[in-house]
DNA sequence: GTCAGACTTTGACCCAGATCAAACCCGGAC
DNA sequence: GTCCGGGTTTGATCTGGGTCAAAGTCTGAC
C-alpha cells in the first residue's frame, strides 16, 4: 500500500464518504443516517470484488487501496475501463448487476452501503441524487476523454496520459513535494497499464524506458516515479489543458 | 434524410421527449409543463451545434437527423465519443459548458428546453432526475463498451461492431424487414466512421469491402446495407451477447 | 448533358506496435 | 545464503493498419 493511500485511510477514518465521494454537502443528520447503514469490506490484492454479471448488493467508496474495472472478451483480450482510487465511488443505484469485473489490484478496504437503504436515502434527500448524477457525469467525461486516448494517441502519448492521471490524483493528496515536482508510485503492473491503454506490456515497458531516457520522468526501482516538469509531461501526452494543476 | 428518421419525426410530432428521451413515466401535468418550455431548432448538415467550451443554454432531444460528439487534438486528430440518433438526449443539467464539439451530420431538428427551467422542473419532479441518472448511466456503459472496441478490437471487428450498433438502432424503429434480416442506411461517411473507430477512412473502406466480399453484409450503393445473418455479424464483431436482438 | 466537387475505392509501400524469445531483477520461503 | 516465481526489460522479427497516390463514382448545379 502506498503512502498516499494510507493518508486517505486516516483522513477518512470516521466517515470515508465524507471525503469526496458522496457527502460534500451533507447535513449532520444525513451523515448520521449514512453512518447507520455503512459497513466495511476488505479484499486481498488480486481478488475479484465483483464478477461481470454479478448481482450488486452494495454501493461503496474506496477507503484505501486500488481496484480496476475491466471488460474481457471470450478470447481473453481485456480492456480496463476504469480505475478506482481512494475516495472513488463504485456501484449504480437502480441497477442490479455489474457490467464489469471489479478487481482489487492491491489489498483494498471499501466502505459499503447496502443498496436498498442507500437508494431509499437517495429518494429522501434529493441533493444526494444530484451529487450522484454529477459523479456519473464526471465518470462519463473521463470515459470519453479516455476514448480519445485509446483511439488516437500513440503509445508514448498513451503512457504520458496515464502518468498524468496518476500524478494528478496522487499529487492532490500528497502536498509534501516541492511545487512543480511530482513524486508518486505506480499503482499498476506493466500488464495492468497495458490493459488500460490498449497496448502490450512490452510496449508499455519500452515507452517507460524511453520517457526515462529522454528525461521526462525519473525512475527509482520499477514503480517509484519523479516528474520534475509536469508541463513537459502534459506536452508528451498531447494534452492541451492542464486540468488546473499549473497555476 | 433516411426513412427511419422520417418515421421518428412523425411519431414525435406532438411531444418528442415523450418518445424515449426523458418522459417515459411523465404524468400529464408534467408533460404540459414540458410543453410550455420547449422549442425547436434546425441545423444544416455539417454545421456545428455546439463548439467545445461553448456555453450550453439548452438541453435537447434529437427529433430527426444525426449528430456526433467529437473531441479534437490541436494537431487535428479527432475522436468521436458519441453518436446522437433520433430520440437521443443531449446536454447535462448542472453543467455550463460543452466538453465536446456537437456537429450535425445530416440536417437535424432538435427539440430544446432552456436549461434553467428544465433544471427547475427536475428539482420539482424527482423521477425526471432519476430518469436522467439512468440515461447517464446508459451513456457511461456505452462509452465503456466502446473503450473495449477502441482498445482491443481489430479493424474488421471494429467495423462489425459499428454496424451492429447502427443496425440495432435502426431495426428497433424499422419493423418492415423480415425477421432476422436487417436493412439500413449508414448515417455516416467513411471518414466519420473512421473517427468513431480510431481508424483511417481507407481502412474503413477496405474492411467494408472485405465484409461484403465475405458475404457478411450486402451493399447497394455506398450507404445502403443489408444484413441477412445478424448472428454472423455479431460473431464478426467479437461480441458475445446479442443485446436482446435474437430471441 | 456535362462539369465540378465531394466521397469512395484500390494499390503500393512503410512503420509503430505486436509477437516471440531470452535474460534480468528482486523479494520472500526455506 | 539459495532457490523460486512473478514482474520487468530488451532484442529480433513480423504484420495490421497507416500513408501516399491515383483512379472511380455519384450528385447536384448549370
Amino acid at each position: 500500500m502506498n503512502h498516499a493511500a494510507q493518508n486517505i485511510t486516516q483522513e477518512c477514518a470516521d466517515c470515508p464518504i465524507r471525503h469526496r465521494a458522496v457527502c460534500a454537502r451533507c447535513e449532520p443528520d444525513e451523515l448520521t443516517r449514512l453512518e447507520e447503514i455503512k459497513y466495511y469490506r476488505h479484499y486481498d490484492a488480486g481478488s475479484h470484488i465483483l464478477w461481470s454479471g454479478d448481482r450488486m448488493e452494495f454501493v461503496a467508496s474506496v477507503v484505501s487501496g486500488i481496484a480496476t474495472l475491466t471488460q474481457t472478451m471470450e478470447d481473453g483480450r481485456t480492456q480496463m475501463v476504469g480505475l478506482l482510487l481512494p475516495s472513488d465511488f463504485v456501484g449504480r443505484p437502480g441497477r442490479d448487476t455489474s457490467p464489469y469485473d471489479v478487481v482489487a489490484t492491491t489489498d483494498i478496504v471499501m466502505c459499503c452501503f447496502r443498496k436498498r437503504p442507500f437508494e431509499q436515502m437517495m429518494e429522501r434527500t434529493p441533493h444526494i441524487a444530484h451529487r450522484l448524477l454529477e459523479m456519473t457525469l464526471d465518470e462519463l467525461d473521463a470515459a470519453r476523454e479516455w476514448m480519445l486516448v485509446l483511439g488516437r494517441k500513440t503509445a508514448r502519448e498513451k503512457i504520458a496520459s496515464l502518468l498524468t492521471i496518476i500524478a494528478r490524483r496522487d499529487a492532490s493528496l500528497n502536498l509534501r513535494a516541492p511545487k512543480g515536482v511530482l513524486v508518486f508510485d505506480l499503482p499498476l503492473t506493466r500488464e495492468a497499464m497495458a490493459d488500460y491503454l490498449g497496448l502490450t506490456l512490452e510496449t508499455v515497458s519500452r515507452q517507460i524506458s524511453a520517457l526515462k531516457r529522454d528525461g521526462v520522468i525519473e525512475l527509482e526501482g520499477k514503480r517509484h516515479v519523479t516528474v520534475r516538469d509536469f508541463a513537459r509531461l502534459l506536452e508528451e501526452a498531447g494534452d492541451d489543458n492542464d486540468g488546473g494543476m499549473l497555476a
